[in-house]
DNA sequence: GGATTCTAATTAGATTTCTAATAAATTATA
DNA sequence: TATAATTTATTAGAAATCTAATTAGAATCC
């Protein structure tokens, strides 16, 4: 039987070294931590309400307010006044220009990790391995969706 | 084939989850994020310098200082100047008895963390799954040991 | 129309985290 | 012995993150 405890340590362990080999690659495209997931959620679809990123990205709204100034100071994203049925004073975040080039090379960042981080592994155990990820994910999320 | 990028959200979505449903219990021991690496690592052992604990944390030594810090002013830990051969200026840190119970609680949420984490595995696959998980952490890793 | 309510966003205050620079203490060297 | 070098820890400053409380619009209700 597998000892327990080591599923924390392991998560804890693999999930920092991730985030580090992350965090250096993105640092040449003069991103920081919170910023490039915000990129690719808006690269795969622009308009999102702040609320609803903060949702894509895993993130509280007032952790969204923050990291979204930063990048609008930075003319990464543009905010537009949202009307939206029922909901009252929303934005709508868009890339700018400057923004979808740097997304861009944001995903070939994490393309390039991915490859790094699967090294030695067969298609069948990366499929394996995800599907598990996933499903560990699932069991774990509560609330939101 | 696997759709590249999946890794990365996965990754990202599972650790946060993870994170999340861990925070919310640690919580009610009156810990916050940083506090209960600190205090798993010194069960097992006690007596590391700030820098070994940071080691062992995955985070680095400045960012244990203020992590220290914090829990010497809660005294769930103690530190004694400590003279290493060839070291210098180094603390030693243990747990008070507040600390080694608080400990103890923390070490009974990750088990019941895991058990929620793992529900629907196998126990062949709870071993495949953190076999490849440490696999993958391990290409992740650069410099630290 | 004005008060209430609802939702989205922000602010306030704390902690964790980083990098870079600095301080502190011990050992080595001149 | 005084200076230099080495190692450990801390501070400074920024960003990300949380929770709780507040603000800002928009819609509803009387």
């Amino acid at each position: 039987m597998t000892d327990t405890k080591e599923l924390h340590k392991a998560l804890i362990f693999t999930s920092s070294s991730h985030r580090r080999t992350c965090r250096e690659r993105f640092r040449r495209l003069d991103l920081t931590d919170g910023q490039p997931k915000v990129l690719a959620v808006l690269l795969e679809r622009e308009g999102y309400l702040q609320k609803d990123l903060a949702k894509k990205c895993h993130v509280e709204p007032a952790t969204m307010s923050s990291v979204i100034a930063n990048m609008e100071r930075k003319e990464l994203i543009r905010r537009e006044t949202a009307h939206v049925s029922g909901g009252k004073r929303a934005f709508a975040v868009y890339l700018t220009e400057k923004g979808r080039k740097t997304a861009e090379a944001a995903n070939n960042v994490v393309i390039d990790v991915e490859k790094l981080a699967f090294e030695g592994f067969s298609s069948e155990e990366q499929e394996q391995f995800l599907s598990m990820l996933e499903r560990l994910g699932k069991n774990l999320v509560q609330k939101q969706n």
